[in-house]
DNA sequence: AGCATTTGACCATG
DNA sequence: CATGGTCAAATGCT
């Protein structure tokens, strides 16, 4: 008995972290297919219970005057999020990484590994990469990838300069390949190619989640303006960002919100923390709107 | 053989 | 002088 409600409470947090990203995803039709899923499983787990009383109502503050957030603030994804005014370098990305030692994380461009270096302080060497494009196309961006001390599983990426080559790779292909092939879908489509899609899909977005959710960056200033764009698309940035700030997001937006995605090199409009947004978002009427 | 990675040396900066 | 970033020779891999 104590399993089981473990097993909900699990499936609601997974619930609520769906939620959040799905103010942040592009492909809404299949988040929509996986909300239902977790509903669904809740529900037969805990027949009559329904949804939690709303508690759900929370809100999602990512203005970019105020970014970075911190993992208290996702551990209370119901408050506003408080923001840490940090001030650093051109950017930092923390992002889980697939690789074993940071090299391959996919970011859609071709690096090559110029340096280590141990850090003061820091457990984990920090390694230096330049874009492979350097010589062939003058392209100066540089990043440089260290464990994380406190989560070996998370890899901090700091992006310097820019990238001025053309080059996308198989891997952002391979990225962006589960919203793609989301989109081509018709109707009537065989479960086999579903399931892989959703499993495409879910390791996408469970590392996106964690991206997310513990994405920082350093204040927005307009020298910033370079990298903002080429991380994040501006076409992106336009469609989702509403308005004015403070506008809230309904539900109904969200399920109208465009379902392509744009072939960016390093576009990851998952995390865009330009999205000045101050939504607040009620579970379950999205969660009326799907049934 | 050609390319990528490793690693100690070197350099710039505070 | 300490530290972080880059260079380049040595080494490894395909």
């Amino acid at each position: 008995m104590e399993g089981k409600r473990n097993v909900i409470h699990e499936l609601e947090q997974g619930k609520e972290d769906w939620t959040i990203l799905i103010l942040k995803v592009i492909d809404r039709s299949l988040i929509s297919e996986i909300l239902s899923s977790y509903q669904k499983a809740i529900s037969l787990l805990n027949p009559g219970g329904g949804f939690p009383a709303p508690q759900t109502k929370f809100t999602v503050s990512l203005s970019p005057q105020n970014e970075g957030f911190s993992d208290m603030d996702f551990k209370n994804v119901f408050k506003k999020r408080k923001i840490s005014e940090k001030e650093s370098e051109k950017v930092v990305k923390v992002c889980v990484g697939k690789g074993q030692d940071g090299a391959c994380i996919e970011d859609g461009y071709c690096w090559r590994k110029y340096g280590q270096k141990e850090i003061l302080g820091s457990k984990n060497p920090r390694g230096y990469y330049r874009c492979t494009r350097r010589f062939s196309q003058g392209c100066l961006a540089v990043k440089q990838v260290q464990r994380s001390d406190t989560d070996p599983s998370v890899f901090e990426v700091k992006y310097l300069g820019t990238h001025t080559c053309d080059d996308v790779t198989p891997a952002t292909a391979a990225v962006n390949h589960a919203s793609v092939r989301e989109t081509e879908r018709k109707p009537e489509h065989d479960t086999e190619r579903m399931e892989e899609d959703m499993m495409l899909s879910l390791v996408e977005i469970e590392n996106k989640k964690a991206i997310f959710r513990t994405f920082s960056f350093s204040k927005a200033e307009p020298e910033n303006a370079e990298w903002k764009s080429e991380i994040f698309p501006e076409n992106l940035m336009e469609k989702w960002s509403p308005a004015t700030s403070g506008s809230v997001i309904t539900t109904s937006e969200l399920m109208s919100a465009p379902t392509s995605v744009t072939n960016s090199p390093t576009g990851d409009p998952y995390l865009s923390p330009f999205i000045d947004l101050d939504a607040d978002f009620s579970f379950d009427s999205y969660l009326d709107l799907l049934s």
